[in-house]
This record gives C-alpha cells, sequence and structure tokens, in this order.
RNA sequence: GCCAGAGUGAUGAAAUUGGUAAACAUGCGCGACUCAAAAUCGCGUGCCGCAAGGUUUGUGGGUUCAAGUCCCACCUCUGGCACCA
C-alpha cells in the first residue's frame, strides 16, 4: 500500500468490481423469510440539462449509507434509482437546444449517471426507471383509465389558471403566489377544456391519515395548510323584493321548480349570525342572472363590476391588502333567517365564487374583512359576540349575591392637553374612568353623559367612538355584591372645561386626575377592560373576532359561541365541510407528457382506449413547439389524432391533451419493485412484500408531489392494486446546499459547484463525508471548501493509522479503548438510523483522535479496527474496502455484518463527578461508577477545593444524581 | 395576519431531553520540522481580567438546589398558508 491515499485509482478499482460482483442486486424475496426488508427511497431527479450540482447527491448519500448500514444489518435492501422526464423543462430545454426532447432526455441522464456513479453509490441499476419509458407510462395511462372508470377523472370547461408564457393550463398547485412556479408569470384565468383528476374525493382521507405517518410535522403541516379543511354551518337567507312586502320572491315556474328564492352562505361562525348587517355575493354567483330581468333596479352598475372584476388578474383580484369593492344590488333584500331583518345584498370581488357556496353573509363586527367593507361603505356594525373578562383581582366571591347591569365606562379625553379623565377612589385602592349603570329606558351614550356630568362636573362633551363592548365579572366591594356587567366602552372627547357644581355625596367618593396616555397604559387602571380600551384608543374600533358570549341575540344570548354554533346550526341550517383543495386539473396543451388514453367518438362521446392498446404512445414529430390556441401541438398531427373509436368503430379523434409532469412521479415508488412487468403495474406478491417505502428522504415538494402521490395510492389501495393506504412510512426532510455566496446555485449567478470537480480533487468519499458533516440533514447550509480539508485530514489519518496497525489479534486491548469502541458502535448506529450523520461522524472522528494518542502506547488489535472500519464503511466505501482487503480479507467489507455493542462494556469502571456549590461548580471527583451519596459526599468535603469554598459553613441540602452531580446548597 | 420551526463562539455546529454550555470540525495565534513554503505534528483559542475570579445560549421576567433545555411576555429569522367566510 502507498504511504498516500490515491483517493482516483482506489476509487475506480472498487467501483469497476463491485459492478462485476454485482453485489448491490436485490433479490425479490429473501431465502431466509425472517430477514426483513428495507425499501430505503430517493426522490427521483428531473434529468435537467444542467447536470449534477453538489446540492443533488446529499439526499442519496444519506440513503446510500443508510442502506449500506442496513443491508449490512441483515436486511434486504431495495434502493433503486431512476428518472423523471416528462414535462416542461425537458421540452423548453428541447426547443431552445433544437434537438427532441427524446434525444435531450437521453443525454442528461446519460451524463446524470455518470456523474452519480463517480460517487460510489450502491443502486441496483437492473431496477431504473424512467417515466418517459412507453413500457412505464402504459401503467401510468393505465391508472388514468381506471380513474376515468370510477368518476374520478372527467372533463371540465371550468376557467383555469392558464400560462401565457408556458402556454399551457396549471393546477393550483403549478402556482407561487398567483405566479407560474415555473417561468414566473402572472397566470390568466381561462374558461377552456380540460381533464380534471377528483382529489378533492380524498381530501379526507389524506388529511386523516397525516396522523399515522412519521413525517416531519412542518410538512404534515404544509399538507393540513393545502387540504384546509373547515367545518361550518350553510344556511339560506331568502330573497325578496324592495317594494313588494310580502310574500319574499318565487322562481317562476319553466326549467326550474317554483320555490322561494333563496341565497345560500357558508360560514364557520354561524353565532354571529344576529351580527349579519348584509350579504355579499361573489361576482360569478349564478343568482345574478336569475335575478336580472326582475327586480335588480341597478342591472347597469352591477353588470359593469362584474365585467371589471373578470378583467383582473387572480393577483389583483386576491391581493388581501388591496382596497374592498363592491355594489349593492338595489331593489332586493335579504332576510335574516334567524331574527328576520332584511339587509341588503351586494356584489364584491373579495368572495370567491369557488370556495364555499360562492355568498357570504357579512358580520362586520366579528370579521375582519366585512368590517373593512362596511367601513368603507358605511354599513351597520353590530356587535353580537362579546369578550368575556375576568378580573382576577377581584374574582367573585362564593355566597354573595350576582347582580347584571349593563354599564358604560366612559374615556374622556382633553384634547387641549391630551389627558385623559381619571377618578381616583378615596376609601378603595382605585383609579378608574368615569362609569356608571344605564338606567332604564336610557341610551348608553345619555347615560355616559349624565355619568360624566354626576361625577366630574363637565357639561360639554362629544361622542367619538365605540370602544367595544364586553361582559366583564367581578366582585363590587363598595356594594358588597358578585357583579356581570355589560359594558359599553365610550370615547368622549371634552368640548370645553365648563363645570357644574359636584354633589358632596359625589365628592366624597372620588377625586378628578388627569391622565397622559402613557400613565393610563402603563398604571394599574381598575378596569378588566383595559387591553381592549387600550387597544380601542390606538388603533381605533377593530371587529372582533374571537369567541365570547352572545349578545342582542335573541333566545341566544348569553349562551358561549361554542354551544351557540351548534343550537343555531340545528334550528336554521345544516353541518358542513370544505376544503381548500381544489381537483386536480391534469391536462397540459404541450407535447413532452403522457398522453391522455381516451378519444372522442362523434357518436359515442369520451371513450376510453382499451387497456390492450396501451399505451398511446407520443408519436415522433418534427416540430413540438406549443401552439398558443390552446390546443396541444399533438392537434396538428393526423394521422395520429384520426382514429377509430374502440367501441363503435366510427371515426373519431383522439385526446391531444398530455398529462402534468407529476403524473409519472405519483406512483413510481411502486413500479422500482417490479419494474419489468408487462402484465401489471406491479405484481400483488412483490408488492406485498416491499410496500411502503420505509424511508423517503427528499426536500422541497412538501405539498405537491407528496399530496399527488398519497392520493394515487389510496386510490390505488381502493381499486385493490396496493396493499398499504399510505406509499411512504417514514419522510427525511432534505436541507439545501446553498453555493458558497449563500444564494441558490444556479447558472444564472454563475455559481454550480459540479460534484466531480470535487470528486477529482477530494475524492469520493471526502465529498460524500463533507456532505454529511456539514451539519445537521435537514438545515440548509451554504458550501464551504475550507471545511472539505478537514473529512479530508480524516480520512488520510485513518489511511496512515491502518499502515502502523497491527495485521494480528497481537494487539493489546485496552480496556479503555474497548469501552470507547462500544460507546462509539451505540452512537453510530443509533445516529445513522435517526439521519443524524454529523454527530456520527464526530464520533467516529472522537475514536480516531483516541486510537492515535493510545497509539503510543500500546498497539491496537485487528479486531477492533476491524469494528472500526465497519462502522466507517458506509461513510466512505472506496477506503474501507481497500484497508479491508489490505488487511487480508477477500470478500467485500460491505457484506460483513454490522457491529453491535455490548451494553455491558458501555460501562465505565470511574465516573467523573461534578461538585456545586449553591449549583456552581467548584470542582471534580473521579470516583467509582455507582458510587453512592455518603461516599461520594465524604470525599468531596475532602477536597480542599471544596473547603476553600465551603469554610466553616454546613450545608443545608444536598442533592446527589448519581455517576453525574453532588449539590451542596449552603 | 394565521400556522409550524428556529435563534448558542469568528464559522458549520454539539449538548445523554433539567445536571460541567461550546463536543467534533474549520478558521485564527504560537511552537516544532524546513534554507524556505506547503503538508504534517504539538499547544492554545466564548467574553472580561495579569491573576484570583467573574460572566455567557435573541430580550425581559418566572419555576427549580440546578434552565440552552420547562412556563409567561416580547423581538428577530426561516418555511408554509393567506380576502378560504
Amino acid at each position: 500500500m502507498n504511504e498516500k491515499y490515491d483517493h482516483k485509482e482506489i476509487e475506480k478499482k472498487w467501483q469497476k468490481k463491485w459492478q462485476e460482483d454485482g453485489i448491490y442486486k436485490t433479490p425479490d424475496f429473501q431465502s431466509d423469510p425472517t430477514k426483513p426488508k428495507s425499501y430505503v427511497l430517493d426522490m427521483f431527479p428531473y434529468p435537467s440539462g444542467e447536470g449534477l450540482h453538489v446540492g443533488h447527491p446529499k439526499g442519496y448519500i444519506a440513503t446510500d449509507i443508510y442502506s449500506r448500514m442496513k443491508k449490512m444489518q441483515g436486511y434486504n435492501i431495495l434502493h433503486p434509482m431512476g428518472w423523471d422526464a416528462f414535462g416542461l423543462p425537458a421540452e423548453n430545454f428541447a426547443i431552445k437546444n433544437k434537438i427532441h426532447p427524446r434525444i435531450a432526455v437521453e443525454k442528461n441522464i446519460k451524463r446524470f449517471k455518470e456523474q452519480l456513479s463517480k460517487i460510489g453509490f450502491n443502486y441496483d441499476w437492473n431496477r431504473e426507471i424512467n417515466t418517459t419509458d412507453p413500457g412505464y407510462y402504459k401503467w401510468t395511462q393505465w391508472v388514468f383509465l381506471k380513474m376515468l372508470k370510477k368518476g374520478l377523472a372527467y372533463e371540465s370547461f371550468e376557467p383555469i389558471n392558464w400560462c401565457p408564457s408556458c402556454q399551457t393550463g396549471l393546477a393550483n398547485e403549478d402556482l407561487d403566489g398567483g405566479l407560474c412556479e415555473r417561468c414566473g408569470s402572472v397566470v390568466e384565468k381561462r374558461p377552456m377544456r380540460q381533464w380534471v383528476l377528483k382529489i378533492t374525493e380524498y381530501a379526507d382521507r389524506m388529511l386523516k391519515d397525516l396522523d399515522k405517518l412519521d413525517w416531519p410535522e412542518h410538512i404534515k403541516e404544509a399538507q393540513r395548510n393545502w387540504i384546509g379543511k373547515s367545518e361550518g354551518t350553510e344556511l339560506e337567507f331568502k330573497i325578496k323584493g324592495n317594494n313588494s312586502p310580502q310574500p319574499p320572491l318565487k322562481l317562476r315556474g319553466g326549467e326550474q321548480s317554483e320555490g322561494e328564492l333563496g341565497i345560500k352562505v357558508f360560514t364557520t361562525r354561524v353565532d354571529t349570525l344576529f351580527g349579519v348587517t348584509y350579504l355579499v355575493l361573489a361576482p360569478e354567483h349564478p343568482i345574478i342572472e336569475k335575478l336580472k330581468d326582475s327586480k335588480i333596479e341597478n342591472w347597469n352598475e352591477v353588470e359593469k363590476y362584474i365585467k371589471e372584476t373578470k378583467a383582473k388578474t387572480e393577483i389583483e383580484r386576491t391581493d388581501a391588502k388591496k382596497e374592498k369593492s363592491g355594489v349593492e344590488i338595489k331593489g332586493i333584500k335579504a332576510i335574516n333567517p334567524a331574527n328576520g331583518e332584511e339587509v341588503p345584498i351586494f356584489v364584491a370581488d373579495y368572495v370567491l365564487a369557488n370556495y364555499g357556496t360562492g355568498a357570504v353573509m357579512a358580520v362586520p363586527a366579528h370579521d375582519e374583512r366585512d368590517f373593512k367593507f362596511a367601513k368603507k361603505y358605511n354599513l351597520p356594525i353590530k356587535q353580537v359576540i362579546i369578550p368575556r373578562l375576568i378580573d382576577k383581582s377581584n374574582p367573585h366571591i362564593e355566597g354573595k349575591e350576582t347582580i347584571f347591569r349593563d354599564a358604560v365606562i366612559v374615556v374622556v379625553k382633553n384634547p387641549k392637553t391630551d389627558k385623559y379623565l381619571c377618578l381616583k377612589w378615596k376609601k378603595h385602592p382605585w383609579v378608574t374612568f368615569v362609569m356608571g349603570g344605564i338606567d332604564k329606558g336610557e341610551g348608553a351614550i345619555e347615560a355616559a353623559k349624565r355619568e360624566i356630568e354626576e361625577e366630574t362636573g363637565y357639561k360639554n362633551v362629544k361622542f367619538i367612538e365605540n370602544l367595544g363592548l364586553a361582559q366583564s365579572e367581578f366582585y363590587a366591594a363598595h356594594k358588597g355584591v358578585n357583579r356581570v356587567a355589560h359594558t359599553r366602552n365610550l370615547f368622549f372627547e371634552l368640548v370645553n372645561e365648563e363645570k357644574s357644581k359636584i354633589s358632596e355625596e359625589e365628592s366624597e367618593i372620588h377625586e378628578i386626575e388627569w391622565r397622559s396616555f402613557d400613565e393610563i397604559q402603563n398604571s394599574d387602571m381598575t378596569h378588566s377592560e383595559m387591553p381592549l380600551i387600550l387597544d380601542g384608543l390606538k388603533k381605533g374600533m377593530k371587529p372582533y373576532t374571537e369567541e365570547g358570549i352572545l349578545f342582542d341575540s335573541g333566545e341566544f344570548t348569553k349562551i358561549d359561541s361554542e354551544t351557540a354554533r351548534e343550537r343555531i346550526t340545528k334550528k336554521f341550517g345544516e353541518k358542513v365541510t370544505k376544503y381548500k383543495l381544489r381537483d386536480w386539473v391534469f391536462s397540459r396543451q404541450r407535447y413532452w407528457g403522457e398522453p391522455i388514453p381516451v378519444v372522442h367518438c362523434q357518436k359515442c362521446g369520451v371513450v376510453s382506449v382499451s387497456e390492450k392498446d396501451l399505451p398511446v404512445t407520443l408519436p415522433e414529430v418534427e416540430r413540438y413547439e406549443p401552439t398558443g390556441n390552446g390546443e396541444s401541438p399533438l392537434e396538428n398531427i393526423t394521422d395520429w389524432v384520426n382514429t377509430k373509436c374502440p367501441k363503435c368503430g366510427s371515426p373519431a379523434k383522439r385526446e391531444t391533451n398530455t398529462m402534468p409532469q407529476w403524473a409519472g412521479s405519483s406512483w413510481y415508488y411502486l413500479r422500482f419493485i417490479d419494474p419489468k412487468n408487462s402484465k401489471t403495474l406491479v405484481d400483488p406478491e412483490k408488492e406485498k412484500y416491499w410496500a411502503p417505502v420505509d424511508v423517503y428522504v427528499g426536500g422541497d415538494h412538501a405539498v405537491r408531489h407528496l399530496i399527488y402521490a398519497r392520493f394515487w395510492h389510496k386510490f390505488l389501495f381502493d381499486i385493490g392494486s396496493v396493499s398499504t393506504i399510505e406509499p411512504f412510512a417514514r419522510l427525511e426532510f432534505l436541507g439545501f446546499i446553498l453555493a458558497k455566496d449563500g444564494k441558490k446555485m444556479s447558472k444564472r449567478w454563475n455559481n454550480i459547484i459540479n460534484p466531480d470537480d470535487i470528486v477529482n480533487v477530494w475524492g469520493a468519499d471526502t465529498l460524500r463525508m463533507y456532505e454529511m458533516f456539514m451539519g445537521p440533514f435537514e438545515n440548509t447550509i451554504a458550501w464551504n471548501d475550507d471545511n472539505l480539508i478537514g473529512v479530508r485530514r480524516f480520512i488520510e489519518r485513518i489511511w496512515k493509522f491502518s499502515l502502523i496497525a497491527k495485521k494480528t489479534e497481537e494487539g493489546n486491548n485496552n480496556q479503555k479503548l474497548e469501552n470507547l469502541l462500544h460507546k462509539t458502535i451505540k452512537k453510530v448506529t443509533e445516529d445513522i438510523e435517526n439521519y443524524k450523520f454529523n454527530t456520527a461522524i464526530s464520533t467516529m472522528m472522537i475514536f480516531l483522535n483516541e486510537l492515535e494518542k493510545l497509539d503510543h502506547t500500546s498497539n491496537v488489535s485487528k479486531t477492533v479496527f476491524d469494528t472500526f472500519l465497519k462502522l466507517l464503511a458506509p461513510f466512505a466505501p472506496h477506503m474501507t474496502e481497500e484497508i479491508w482487503h489490505g488487511f487480508g480479507h477477500k470478500t467485500s467489507i460491505h457484506l460483513e455484518e454490522w457491529p453491535k455493542f455490548d451494553e455491558s462494556k458501555i460501562k465505565e469502571e470511574n465516573t467523573l463527578i461534578t461538585i456545586q456549590i449553591n449549583g456552581k461548580v467548584r470542582g471534580q471527583l473521579e470516583i467509582k461508577t455507582g458510587a453512592s451519596e455518603e461516599t461520594v459526599k465524604e470525599k468531596a468535603l475532602n477536597l480542599s477545593e471544596i473547603q476553600k469554598w465551603l469554610a466553616d459553613k454546613k450545608a443545608k441540602k444536598v442533592i446527589f444524581v448519581p455517576d453525574r452531580i453532588i449539590n451542596f446548597v449552603i
């Protein structure tokens, strides 16, 4: 062996040998059925024209290490690799470089494979798949046909997202903030014929089953958000003409049966039903058309508004920050089913047509958006939910009488001085605003003015704003009763300082004090309403969107929100569940995708291509640029398009839309199990053996791919093609590698680092270890050339050590070393299992440091070193294999058995105990493991450095944690 | 705005789940080897202090013998959702 570790020669040699020996071939079933299987999968790459950068292999290295360990532990490993090659990027690359996408993909795959092979992965290339291979996409098409048969695929003519630059329709999942996720163009809404998959049918199951998955919480959360389940109530508001008081409007006979006309609304907060002050329809709401000729008085205005809305882009329309707009539909009113109140109806674009019922009951007092709208159009705001404020410093006293009352708290500001009128109580330690009860028959503002004059003498005040209503519960010490008060918090300003005389009685109770805003904010004012008042003064009135107690709500008054929702729903509506998730727009007007396997027959309509005629292959064409007219380029290939109806034989046309990029990747993990089967998608026996994927590794795609794949998988489960309800049991999230400059690696920034270069200079094993040692696997970290040297040094030190290490059993097995070895086995094994590769590597570094120290005095036995090599083998497969053979072994280290640790050897003879005095570290003590408190205490107290601190004081308390710490409290 | 996660040296980070904060590595400083440099090896390296010692995990408070870890409030960053009623 050479003194210097020559990675180039060694890596080449072993990669060739492993290939020849086929050590990574995966048998479908293990001869010993008691041995378990493990399916370890990476998200397969999209073979782009740019080739791999160093970020790509990070996940592949992790699964390589993991699966190598699993294999050594006796698992039957399925660890395959393939290519996701349909879709826009490949097609655009081909157009730009003027080659056929098929050729481009072939070239790119070849390049990717070369790059990957240099890193020394253990893939079983016999199972390679490619989504653009007709033998593969035959089954993608097959799944589509099954969905069609079950009614889960359907044609739709609804407006969908259209990217004018990519010239294709897109699914909701393909948008990023209203922009095309691919090219960043503003997406338009375009009505067009398209194929749609009913993913919504699976929304609930996909949501529920998330709980069963061992996935990172943030990904599950992203999926929950995307599915967006909300439970609420649907109820109907009847419509009535302005001038025809009774009865409500009826539909005229004809196509629709006669009945009262109504608007259905969906709400998650029926508890606010009594606070409805108007209704809002989405501009697309169909009822508007129905009402048009009869009742709408201002049709021109309404029509104009609807047209304007349609002209807006989706982003313009859904920008929450923009000012709300809308138009009242004059001539009709809606009737609140709860109290019979008539409220106006508006059309406004802040209501979305495709969520809920496309109509909303507006409760401005309790909803941000309705509030903004109501403020703008000066609509009434009626508070019906009030917060419940319990005064903790003056709680109700049991046994005392409880008195309800309506009250006002009056904030009076002197605009000249910017100070607020407060009362300092003489017999109680209180500072309050003016306050008092509302007398019978008296209005709140009236009561407030009366109280101001009675308590402070000020005669001329002006009402400014309502700061909100609350129910406060406290013990009124001055009256000796428990109080439940509905307090209106009102804000006034002094007009002038004219005063009347205050009664003696009043001036006995309190004195006036003017305080600045800061003072009222920071001092202890007695009201439990203070947060509400301060907020109101600072920001003006805001809608109260939390739950509380119902107010002014007929028979439901005083009930809490939750109970009220149940009861009101029962009485006036119906409980419903809605999802944000929309059906999956599944057709693309582009060439490079799986043809959708149906034909359009003049007689029979849409007819499936029969299964035996699958795959419907993509025709070879000269021109495959998008047409831009909303049709696929396939439209022009007449001899492909024109065909016969499989049902009746009459002339028919093939469907020319193709499937989106995400189709092939929605089930590929199943094909790896049985990649060459031409009879079925996956052999059931093999599927039962291998499924589900035990560990799935990848980044990004938190929503799209993982939602789609779960949906397809559940469908395949329903039709009996797979035996599990979820495809990926465990998911490990991969953090990206950024370029040195902290930016994303891209051609645009010219900062791409090619793994080939790193492998050349530093070697594959160094690249592998560096990427794993960078930090926690899920962290996004910038590449740093400087740190490569660290792992390279580590590798060279092992190499050098192997040259001097004993190759026989003669070595002296020092007990300390053996102890460390077993600890190392334990830690490395657990860390790989948990994808904590960075700490696994540091543990091995510690072990090597120790080895080198020891070597001066003793030799290390072959067994110890062999064991260490095995631990290292998954990380540095080339170097360990070379050393292994140098030690005289004839078979591959990667087929060895994974070391097991011996619990008894991990226990140390002596432990270092920390001695603390009052929690501060004052010394250490080495003592036999498991020593008793008495022994430790005695020894510790005898140490001079401890005596120094204790002086003559005695410990009040001693805390002892065996083998860890002793703390004297003095 | 809502939801989730995170804030620790110059840098990437570690910390047995409440028990010596900064393991491991990079960088930096000093030294050895060398004519010299690189490589390699040795020592040092949170901050203040000559030292004894003090002090330190985003900020402020709390629980505890003991807090990076638990609780409360706030600030900042990252990711997801966002006019979804």
